[in-house]
DNA sequence: TTATTGATTGACT
DNA sequence: GTCAATCAATAAA
């Protein structure tokens, strides 16, 4: 079993965290499941100052509170209604910054994962989307404010080599209404890789 | 108080 | 390409 991820590796600038968690892997055990997930897309949303951020403007409610955590926590909220996402928090305390984690790449507990997910009809839709990574692990309102070095959730180091020229670059989804940070360039994700979401559009 | 809007997904034309 | 599901947070009244 690889190292946990150290508390101070969160306190890094974020978007050095959102590049970083990169081929880093997300376990989650449930039960008798321990699930574990390679991450090749995150998104970093850069608190108060951010207009897509749900801390814009310090806005704070019993939805966003996890976000003030310390570095090292989750922030896991109900999307349109149905969906869960999961964040990973940085910064001190009562800075709202955070690496949305968008995509994953399967590595141990894949049968759990078809189960949760028996509408991918392949391997690389089990986790091509934010809502879809949290729905195949299992993750839930139960891990909102869960530290990430803990027993049921936690952060190991990366795996694989990643290269900074395999990391590419763009602006974030489904943020279009946000003004000027709408165009920040603040998505992350392998180059080339066929389990990131909206792959068709940067293929 | 009511209306609008999503850090999405999946079904359908 | 279009659109509905579904609900909490926020904005508007």
């Amino acid at each position: 079993m690889p190292e946990k991820l150290p508390r101070a590796f969160y306190l890094q600038d974020t978007v050095t965290v959102a590049r970083a968690l990169l081929g880093c892997v997300l376990w989650r055990r449930t039960g008798r499941e321990l699930l574990a997930a390679r991450i090749v897309e995150t998104e970093a949303y850069l608190g108060a100052n951010d207009a897509a951020s749900h801390a814009r403007r310090g806005l704070r409610s019993d939805r966003n509170q996890s976000m003030y955590l310390e570095g090292g926590h989750a922030y896991v909220y109900l999307s349109y209604g149905m969906h869960w996402c999961m964040n990973v928090v940085c910064q001190e305390a009562d800075i709202a910054e955070a690496v949305l984690l968008r995509a994953a790449i399967p590595v141990q507990g894949i049968e759990a994962m078809r189960e949760r997910r028996p509408k991918a009809k392949n391997d690389y839709e089990l986790m091509n989307g934010p809502g879809k990574v949290c729905a195949a692990l299992g993750i839930d309102k139960s891990c909102d404010g869960e530290p990430l070095d803990g027993d049921s959730l936690f952060l190991t180091g990366r795996d694989i080599e990643v290269r900074e020229q395999e990391i590419a670059v763009s602006k974030r989804i489904g943020v279009e209404n946000s003004g000027d940070a709408a165009h920040w360039p603040l998505r992350f994700f392998l180059l080339g890789n066929r389990y990131v979401s909206a792959y068709r559009h940067v293929r």
